[in-house]
DNA sequence: CCCCAGTCCTGCGGGC
DNA sequence: TGCCCGCAGGACTGGG
């Protein structure tokens, strides 16, 4: 499930294949599965794109960019199983969408389950889909004076809030459940209640805990799906300390053990005993 | 405002 | 051993 820190892995490891190539092809690749959500359409994206030069290659949440010499960008959505890869895959069953660069290499989107989209767009298209009025800031970015700001005026469960795009761009199931381990928070505290110092721990775990789950190249789940751009595992799975380990010992205090709830139809795991 | 259920889709693992 | 069903949860939508 690729959340910043695997969509950042992704971009890191394309970038230095793809930046400032020439793209000679973009095309849908014959897949026996319904296709993938394209907008424009494949024409359009193919008539701008071809022979345009890969000037920057960026992340912005979850979404890949490919911003073009033209002023164009692309914006490549994984959602829950899609890759970018180079010149690599873990089947060519489910590869999506294929570019061809001047150097004989392809950049490949790969997909299973095909919920991932593709989008090209203009640099007024991008700022009404991507922009702050529609996206939150990256949490990377945020202070605690951000985060405090953000949650009040509303009050829900913070692991709710966590996953709501619009208050913080990038964080997912996974990484919410992490952060929230780290900052010792019951993902089910209202948002309303909480102090300014327990805030300020939010906002510092998930700096850390995002940038050590990039430092591990995200987290390959069991399911096998996530991959790099070269096809590998990340690593950070084996340092996951609540998230899939329902009926675990929790690994900070070692007595307790982690439960799985649902929140927003979502699983949530915690430990009673850490998270208060 | 808040919350919930349903939608897209494929593969896998648990249970019988 | 084989089959079926539930689960995984990204973003979005519509209804209460």
């Amino acid at each position: 499930m690729p959340e910043l820190p695997e969509v950042e892995t992704m971009v890191r490891g394309i970038r230095p294949h793809v930046a400032g190539r020439v793209i000679t092809r973009v095309e849908r690749c014959r897949c026996r599965y319904r296709p993938i959500d394209v907008t424009p359409s494949m024409r359009q994206i193919a008539r701008r794109a071809t022979g345009r030069t890969i000037v920057e290659v960026a992340r912005r949440a979850k979404r890949i960019l490919l911003k073009l010499d033209s002023g164009d960008c692309f914006a490549i959505e994984p959602r829950m199983t899609g890759l970018m890869l180079v010149d690599a895959a873990p089947d060519r069953s489910h590869l999506r969408i294929r570019w061809r660069l001047d150097d004989g290499n392809d950049l490949w989107f790969w997909d299973r389950r095909g919920l991932g989209t593709l989008r090209l767009y203009t640099p007024d298209e991008y700022e009404a889909a991507l922009g702050p009025d529609r996206l939150g800031p990256e949490p990377l970015d945020m202070s605690t004076a951000d985060w405090k700001q953000r949650l009040t005026g509303r009050s829900r469960e913070i692991k709710v809030a966590l996953l709501d795009q619009k208050l913080v761009a990038g964080i997912g199931n996974l990484y919410a459940a992490e952060i929230l381990h780290a900052a010792r928070i019951d993902p089910r505290r209202r948002t309303e209640g909480l102090s300014g110092r327990e805030i300020g721990r939010i906002a510092a775990r998930a700096i850390e805990i995002l940038n050590e789950a990039i430092r591990y190249e995200g987290s390959t789940l069991s399911d096998g799906t996530y991959r790099n751009a070269i096809n590998g595992e990340g690593r950070y799975q084996n340092e996951h300390r609540v998230y899939g380990r329902a009926g675990q010992p929790c690994g900070s205090c070692g007595k307790a053990t982690i439960v799985r709830i649902v929140q927003a139809q979502r699983a949530t795991f915690y430990c009673p005993k850490c998270q208060r």
